[in-house]
DNA sequence: TATTGTTATACTCTATAACTATA
DNA sequence: TATAGTTATAGAGTATAACAATA
């Protein structure tokens, strides 16, 4: 699959590949398990469109987390987004060795570090921003504006 | 956490624990964080309620695609799911050691399996059936059924 | 040659337990 | 005693390559 077919096709091409003359009438019906079917093709075009940048989906998370949060605490970035903390030490670890972020020990409490974008960062985040932007866009492409909103309402208040 | 006090939450109790003093409005803003975040409490509360039984979710999707495809080749059903066929021989190695299902060669293609419930595989279903649907109504207690439809309509429109 | 199913393998994500240093 | 962060490890889920049997 060459990158720029990914542009031209809708995000749930994932999906359209699938066996048509096979009955799946109760999976169908299951909102879980269309949900699931969903986010794994948004996260199949999401990963396409971050080719290049080397960023996976948690580590782009940690940076626009800290972006909004400058200074904010490495075990609260992890509870803010679901990660456990023994799996934070390691991807903090490697965004600071891409040099995309620093962690100072916060002086008021020298079990805490404090984590803050480098230039570096801003400029990757801003990068995978318009990269997201334009990928959400795609996934979205199907439907209409007052549709979008229908859907984000719902899913924020299931 | 006890089992009980699972049924007495809605499935997003799994995403009520982040932080609150934490901004998160980017990723908020997308529909496609927010799908996973969904999908995986949806994943969460299914696997809650499945205890007991054994099963995993990608192996109740089996039983439920032999059991509407009786005499299905193992190759279609792993297409239906998205299953590799690689990762489908242990998988379904498993269920017909736990006599859920029986493979039989077909006799028209000697290289291919035709596979179908056994009686336990077709009372397992039943069971796992059962238990899904409480989890479905549980997950989507929030929405009106007028809501519950819209959402799956435009889920379907992606 | 192509396809069905198998085996081996590897990589990512996730989860747990034990450790250190600080509080 | 509890908390922040680290390390090691183990379990799922997923992906590729190589193989035997059959078409």
């Amino acid at each position: 699959m060459s990158v720029t077919s990914i542009a031209d096709k809708p995000v749930l091409q994932f999906l359209d590949d699938r066996s048509p003359n096979v009955r799946t009438e109760f999976l169908n019906s299951l909102a879980g398990y269309r949900l699931r079917q969903i986010s794994n093709a948004f996260m199949s075009d999401f990963a396409a469109a971050m080719v290049g940048t080397g960023m996976r989906p948690v580590q782009i998370s940690i940076l626009s987390v800290v972006e909004e949060n400058p200074g904010i605490r490495q075990g609260e970035i992890g509870r803010a987004l679901g990660v456990a903390r023994a799996n934070m030490a390691p991807l903090m670890a490697e965004l600071e060795g891409a040099k995309l972020l620093e962690r100072i020990t916060d002086e008021a409490d020298r079990r805490a570090v404090s984590v803050s974008l480098t230039k570096e960062g801003q400029a990757m985040l801003k990068n995978c921003k318009a990269r997201i932007t334009a990928h959400e866009r795609r996934a979205m492409d199907r439907l209409t504006e007052s549709e979008r909103k229908t859907l984000l309402r719902l899913l924020n208040k299931i």
